[in-house]
DNA sequence: AATACGTGTTTTGTCGACAAAATAGCGTTT
DNA sequence: AAACGCTATTTTGTCGACAAAACACGTATT
């Protein structure tokens, strides 16, 4: 799919170093060192601060000028913030997907949930192929919804930041079955092209993550006190 | 407002060639050389390919590897798929402002309402200070909303490219007298902190204006043929 | 003892030069 | 005449080095 290696330095680096910040390899709000992290990835600083700049605009480092840069680390009122973006775009791209999404398409969709069905059946424990089963299906809409500014926002300016904070506090839904059922539902919306239904079931699904969010958040705090 | 002179070079060069493309002085399509920018602008190659990262981030340059960086020409389809985004963001930035602006703001907000009509009861004529007018009210209602991901992501990643296709087809709404209604009840939505009615005005507004748009490129179609 | 100042060091910003890739132009071949 | 291939030139990608700004630390002064 991703064609292969006429990739400039710059592009390579800016992959691997994204990773290790969704992964949190590197920590929230630590310092960057340019000579530092050059050497690293094995690369001079020129490549290097193009990889950060664009980094910057994807919100995951915040730069100031003559002073440095540093790997962003969103209070939860940002979180919030980033939410009410999501929930607004991706409900869009749900209504668009309905609209736009080909037969193949769809069938790969409907493939898509059987499969999560079938690994939520007899192991609905480990985190991770949950986590990665609710990314293909957003992706999987998103995509549908063949918008690509839309898509290019939600999956190289949006997401990365949100998996970021899903890795760091671990946020896993409570709720695996719940969510199933949403993505079901969602499913048969658009199966039947009902864009105005679809938008409205995605909306209601992410609002319910972020739900998840603010009371992990709440917890927290009565913890602290 | 925007504090001085302690900006970086690259910083420079970004804005004068943002200014450059969005105004129309440098057409959709061409090809960008780095060199000849570079002595245009008076700095290295370095800053300038940092600047060019950045505005290709933002959706005003597309460039491939080892080839090189052309401005942006939107497609017809490209440009309703990006009033479909603006269409969801705005709005959603509108509710967010009927909850979330100061009655200051507010007031700012109508101050402007105001001005913008003595203008226009003598003087509709002359676009530039409609579109002027017209600009400082949505930025307006983005600020209002409070939500920094969100002005980002309208002022800093949208709306230039919006404003070069305005430049570009002179695309200024035939009905000002329209408009204006429009943000006279968006306004008084958001006075009654009614964030629901203020979100669904605001996505009308935005929809008559890319009908607007539409119109326009089914009248070039038919001088077309 | 605390603040202010000055020096030395680190880090960022910028530049010019080199290497590799792509483009253009020419000649050859079918 | 058209298409293919080769060479020359331009352009992009990358690097190392220099200049300026920020930072750290120790000293002097009140």
């Amino acid at each position: 799919m991703k064609s292969v290696d006429n990739l400039t330095l710059a592009d390579q680096v800016l992959m691997k170093f994204q990773e290790d910040i969704v992964r949190g390899d590197v920590a929230p709000g630590s310092k960057i060192s340019e000579s530092a992290l050059a050497t690293k990835y094995g690369v001079s600083r020129g490549p290097l601060r193009e990889a950060i700049s664009r980094l910057e605009s994807r919100g995951l480092i915040e730069r100031a000028p003559n002073v440095g840069a540093r790997v962003v680390s969103l209070s939860y009122q940002e979180l919030i913030e980033l939410y009410q973006i999501r929930e607004s775009l991706e409900s869009l791209a749900c209504r668009l997907a309905a609209e736009n999404m080909t037969d193949e398409d769809i069938k790969h969709l409907k493939a898509l949930l059987h499969e999560h069905k079938q690994d939520q059946n007899f192991k609905d424990g480990t985190a991770y192929y949950k986590q990665q089963g609710d990314l293909d299906f957003h992706y999987c809409i998103i995509y549908g919804s063949k918008n690509k500014k839309l898509i290019h926002l939600l999956c190289e300016e949006l997401y990365h930041l949100i998996l970021m904070y899903r890795h760091q506090f671990s946020n896993i839904s409570k709720h695996p079955q719940k969510a199933f059922t949403h993505h079901q539902r969602i499913v048969e919306a658009i199966e039947e092209r009902d864009g105005e239904l679809a938008e409205i079931l995605m909306r209601r699904h992410i609002q319910k993550s972020r739900t998840v969010v603010e009371t992990y958040f709440e917890n927290q705090n009565a913890q602290e006190s």
